[in-house]
DNA sequence: ACATTCGTTCGCATTATTGCGAACATTCAG
DNA sequence: CTGAATGTTCGCAATAATGCGAACGAATGT
């Protein structure tokens, strides 16, 4: 049985390890909800639009389970090409910025 | 030898064509541009941050010629996933919105 | 001349996204 | 009940992005 590094009765370790879960646990939760934002507005926008999944398929060119997944708040895996595509087949188009670590103004 | 379709003598035929080759310049044009933009903001952020592109790619946990890449103007396959490691890397995060097709204000 | 750093390009393996059909449960209309 | 439409999930082939090292020309400083 190796050892288990003193199972943590040190306190920076404690505090070092608590440091780096957060630090790491908000990387990912703030990807996530990246994510899940880029998901609800295309959702937003198909059922504004008052298409189904089916509907937007054909005109972005793909397939409903496509879109489905795209809809999803767990999927990671947008790309700027197929948001391109979503967006022109609603007449919108994307708009991309870079900015400051932790604003959560909108221009509006 | 099959038939040629009249080789176009016909008007709407030339109007629809040349119509058709409009729309899908404009639609590469305005794809080429968008990838252009972010391709432009990565380098800009980048130099006004005074990091090289190895050092970039040190930050986002790549390499030189990933980040060579991103910066091109003619590169179209920009994810999410990168643009939002290029972001972080530099205290800064991703913003996507969908905006109408032609607007060419920008809300700042 | 030499070494360093820079941006850039190339090829290739690895990984991820897309494409697509099938199937399922649910809802709604006839 | 029957039929149609919707959203959803699954698997797999095809395509595309990433990871990475190597090499090059150019610019810089020693």
């Amino acid at each position: 049985m190796p050892r288990r590094k003193k199972t943590t009765t040190n306190a920076i370790d404690i505090i070092d390890r608590r440091f780096f879960s957060t630090k790491k646990a908000q990387a990912e939760l703030e990807e996530a909800r990246a994510s899940a934002q880029v998901a609800r507005q295309i959702y937003a926008l198909r059922t504004e639009a008052g298409l189904s999944q089916r509907q937007l398929a054909k005109l972005v060119g793909t397939t409903a389970s496509v879109i489905c997944r795209l809809e999803g708040d767990d999927y990671r895996g947008h790309s700027l090409a197929m948001l391109r595509r979503v967006a022109a087949a609603m007449d919108k188009r994307i708009e991309i910025r870079f900015v400051p670590a932790r604003g959560k103004l909108k221009t509006a």
